[in-house]
DNA sequence: TTAGGGTTAGCA
DNA sequence: TGCTAACCCTAA
């Protein structure tokens, strides 16, 4: 109440200040980010780019009512927009363009101000609204091509077309505000397919609803041309590579899902990807026909290319590893004395595993430094031997095999190597049989190349090594093991993604979701491999950018909200498919009822039964791997999609309108008076 | 503590 | 050899 007395004198004297103003103060009631500047209302489909006066009432009953509501509580809005508006054009017709821009002051179509002002806390909305003009916050210039015309409030972590966000992000902007980004959902009309809505769209575009997404992204854009622009670059590339897709069983979302809004440069850049995957040729007739050379670097190279490894540039190889340690790969290169014949990092680890296998195979290191010795010991005799057999060989030889103070270097290099390695890995060795540096007696049957086979016997001496240039102390990468995510591991991912938003290490510390065995970056880096639209799309995390003040409520809900659970669903690729997020509860019934509330609050909120077309608003445009389960359901069905943790008859639609807002430190969005 | 990006393991 | 994903480093 008071927030609604204190608005409208506020208001006023803005207005008044118009004149040297210009628009400057446009923001003012406008909440939401300068996300919100970028992307469209989905209740307001025209509302970033184009939001004229005239469109307004065009807009569906839902855009058109936000304004209607906006203005019988706070009329001053309308009234100033319409005023600026007029002001502008009249100073310059030129400026019209301008004037039609987003940075105009926009009320989310999502935000009922009245209601927002009924209510007896103050909130963060408002004051973002309030203070926000206050405090000046546009030293943000990053307000693209409308800046220089219009100085609105930017947030500074707000990138310039930032994808809607998806998942807890989305909600967790609501809680503390409304939802940043009235795109994070596109307007549904009724009887839309949600499914279709929560789907990101197909690379070919055509899974997208132009009145929706399509249209949505585009008008987010900050400018007509630059979306124009983009969407050309899409279709030059869709027209290159990925007219295909449109030929892919319509119910195989899984891939189209992945890329989602066209107008995304990155999105773009992922359907080039895609199309030159060769999983995707496959499908494509496109390439089916063609001769072949599907990835871009294989195109560059041919067979004839191929370098093979010479027994000198072997023993290069194990004098890397000797030096900078098995894994080390890079460093080798870097290394000046060691000279390859253009390999890569990758080439060395690959010859590395053909010539000591054992060195991946054994789990015990002092084991395989021992092997490992072992090894080098006989492919330095052999290249030695071939050396002096060979009179080319010799004087690589000599290269390869390091004098004495050689491997003193060596051995000193490898203490200073970056991988200051556990001592128990550098075991110390066993040795190859015979001796000499020069003695080139062992046999070709024990030649490195020969990974898989044993070892030279223990016996070899120490000394034989130390005479060879190879220290005692070879040791293993401390790299850890890999080890693959297991479906259990990905769905709880999943589920601590959705409790606790990209906050990785809460994630690896909660108990409940057995990670603590990764590391809080492992868990980042599943989520962003498997999920890397939604870890695009999701943003800067850590609420940096998106979080509110108070995080760790606000997350939560936002999270498990947001979060449209992943239903089961078959996704493409088989990680997913483990998924199978079944709408079942969280593990532990604690986060499970605890982001309930919230979820019921914002994800079911959403639910179109009972709240129309707004209410898909706010349901965040699901990651992919969501979107596809979503495409599972049937539209109706959809109000549920997000909602299923909340176990229970009435996790539905209407059961979670009835909500209680009870811990909701947002300034209430009261949906009955939006509907 | 996370984001971003580089490196490396492992598979095809 | 290419590619993907796990792992790692480092700036913020």
């Amino acid at each position: 109440m008071e927030s609604a007395s204190a608005l409208r004198p506020l208001d006023e004297s803005i207005l008044r200040e118009l004149p040297q103003l210009s628009l400057r103060i446009a923001p003012l009631r406008e909440p939401v980010s300068s996300r919100t500047l970028s992307v469209p209302s989905p209740l307001e489909p025209n509302a970033s780019g184009t939001r004229e006066p005239n469109n307004i009432p065009n807009s569906n009953s839902n855009s058109g009512k936000i304004p209607a509501n906006a203005k019988a509580g706070l009329p001053t809005v309308t009234e100033f927009l319409n005023a600026a508006r007029i002001r502008k054009t009249e100073l310059s017709a030129d400026s019209q363009s301008n004037v039609e821009r987003p940075p105009r002051p926009i009320l989310p179509a999502f935000v009922n101000l009245r209601a927002l002002e009924k209510f007896p806390f103050s909130s963060s909305f408002d004051d973002d609204a309030l203070q926000g003009p206050r405090k000046r916050r546009r030293r943000d210039p990053q307000a693209d091509s409308f800046s220089e015309h219009l100085q609105l409030p930017i947030p500074q972590a707000q990138k310039e077309q930032r994808p809607p966000p998806f998942g807890p992000f989305a909600i967790l902007n609501g809680l503390n505000e409304p939802p940043p980004n009235a795109a994070l959902l596109p307007p549904i009309e009724a009887g839309s397919n949600i499914s279709q809505l929560l789907t990101k769209p197909s690379r070919g575009g055509a899974a997208v609803d132009p009145g929706t997404l399509v249209a949505a992204h585009v008008a987010i854009s900050d400018g007509q041309s630059a979306a124009e622009r983009r969407d050309t670059r899409l279709e030059d590339i869709l027209r290159m590579s990925l007219n295909v897709d449109e030929d892919d069983d319509p119910n195989d979302n899984d891939e189209n899902v992945e890329s989602t809004n066209p107008m995304d440069p990155d999105e773009i850049a992922l359907a080039v990807r895609k199309a030159e995957d060769p999983k995707n040729t496959k499908a494509l007739p496109l390439h089916s026909g063609q001769d072949v050379p599907i990835s871009p670097k294989t195109r560059g190279r041919s067979r004839k290319n191929v370098r093979k490894w010479t027994e000198e540039e072997t023993a290069t190889l194990l004098r890397g590893v000797v030096k900078c340690g098995i894994g080390n790969w890079t460093a080798i290169l870097a290394q000046p004395e060691l000279e390859f014949n253009q390999r890569t990092a990758s080439n060395l680890k690959d010859r590395f595993r053909v010539l000591c296998p054992w060195a991946y195979r054994t789990s015990d290191p002092n084991e395989a430094a021992k092997q490992l010795h072992d090894t080098l010991a006989n492919t330095l005799l052999k290249a030695k031997g071939e050396g002096s057999d060979e009179t080319p060989g010799k004087p690589h030889l000599s290269h390869i095999m390091p004098s004495s103070q050689g491997s003193e270097s060596i051995s000193g290099a490898e203490g200073q190597a970056p991988n200051p390695q556990k001592p128990s890995t550098s075991s110390t060795v066993s040795s190859t049989p015979d001796t000499d540096p020069g003695s080139s007696s062992i046999p070709q049957s024990q030649s490195p190349s020969s990974g898989n086979s044993t070892p030279a016997p223990a016996s070899k001496s120490q000394t034989t090594l130390a005479s060879l240039g190879i220290p005692a102390n070879v040791v293993k990468s401390k790299r850890r093991s890999r080890r693959p995510f297991t479906a259990v591991e990905d769905e709880a991912l999943l589920k601590g993604y959705a409790v606790h938003g990209f906050q990785w290490t809460l994630i690896q510390q909660d108990s409940r979701l057995n990670l603590s065995h990764r590391k809080a970056t492992d868990l980042r880096d599943r989520f962003r491999t498997k999920f890397p639209h939604a870890y695009r799309d999701g943003g800067s995390v850590n609420g940096k950018a998106f979080t509110n003040p108070n995080q760790g409520q606000g997350q939560d809900s936002a999270a498990g909200a947001s979060t449209p659970r992943p239903h089961p669903v078959n996704t493409e690729q088989s990680p997913s498919k483990a998924y199978a997020m079944t709408p079942t509860p969280t593990p532990n019934s604690t986060t499970a009822s605890r982001n309930s509330a919230s979820r019921s609050r914002h994800a079911a909120t959403p639910s179109q039964s009972s709240l129309g077309q707004i209410d898909p608003a706010l349901l965040p445009p699901p990651p992919q791997s969501f979107s596809e389960h979503s495409m599972y359901l049937p539209p109706a069905a959809a109000g549920a999609l997000s909602f299923s943790l909340d176990d229970g008859p009435g996790a539905g639609a209407a059961s979670t309108v009835e909500t209680p807002w009870e811990d909701n430190t947002l300034a209430p969005m009261i949906w009955d008076e939006l509907t």
